[in-house]
DNA sequence: CAAGTGTATTAACTCTCTTAATACACTCAA
DNA sequence: TTGAGTGTATTAAGAGAGTTAATACACTTG
């Protein structure tokens, strides 16, 4: 199902949501559909089942999978997602807009530079934001 | 000059840090004043010379002060810090803005809510931002 | 009830970060 | 030139948070 990748210096359970994140995202699994048991995954992973667990208790907190007791975890409604990821965004924008604002940051320039980011569609001027793996 | 606060978690020099941008930021240093030695103000606040130090160094790369070695090191003019600070913010917001983009947020929301957020002028709606001490 | 599932608790382990000890380098005045 | 002041670099010790694992509990279904 995904592959762990060992030269990552970030947590096993990181790894696994970003993986299960685009997973999901890009459509490669269908809404509804089972999702592998905590034990098994962790099997397959060669890791701790608590691992995988916290895996899934984060993609259920970003609205990915929904969790039966007893019956197992299963892949969510796109609009779950999508939606919780809007609006988490959304929040994060207005802190740092009002962090901005109070550090002097007038709406002009702000202004000027939320249309030019819009103007550009893809991500240009990357840095170190690039990512390249599964 | 500054007060360690003992049951303040973060670290000393982070907390330091703090402090002294206030101090400054206030117009309660004079520019172009020299400040306590590294060594002096260890002993002060009874801490290593190294944590001062670090102190030292992060306000200089934000534009606080600036050092001269052998002699000390020195408030600077308040272009430096409030020039600085404000470039930094933009880039962090205009980085914000991409992955907001990116997420699929239209431009039409944010600008409404960049507007709400200049519409309304103290930091309103703080939650768990709030300062209270020194 | 048995075998599957998710969940909670506790502890060991690792590793980053903070802080300290110490030595080095520069400036200035006596 | 030398000594007492200053900032700077290197190394290591110590603490702490975060990750992972071991284990037991609870729910569902045939």
């Amino acid at each position: 199902m995904i592959l762990l990748d060992y030269r990552d210096k970030r947590p096993i359970y990181e790894q696994m949501v970003e993986k299960l994140e685009r997973l999901i995202a890009s459509g490669g699994l269908e809404q509804g559909s089972k999702m592998p048991s905590v034990r098994s995954l962790a099997v397959d992973l060669a890791v701790n089942p608590n691992t995988v667990q916290r895996a899934y208790t984060l993609l259920e907190q970003e609205g990915y999978l929904y969790t039966i007791s007893g019956r197992g975890s299963f892949v969510a409604p796109e609009q779950e997602w999508r939606d919780g990821q809007m609006s988490r965004m959304l929040e994060e924008w207005v802190t740092l807009t009002r962090k901005a604002r109070d550090a002097g940051l007038s709406q002009d320039v702000l202004q000027e530079q939320l249309w030019a980011v819009y103007s550009r569609s893809g991500p240009e001027e990357s840095g170190a934001g690039g990512d390249m793996e599964n």
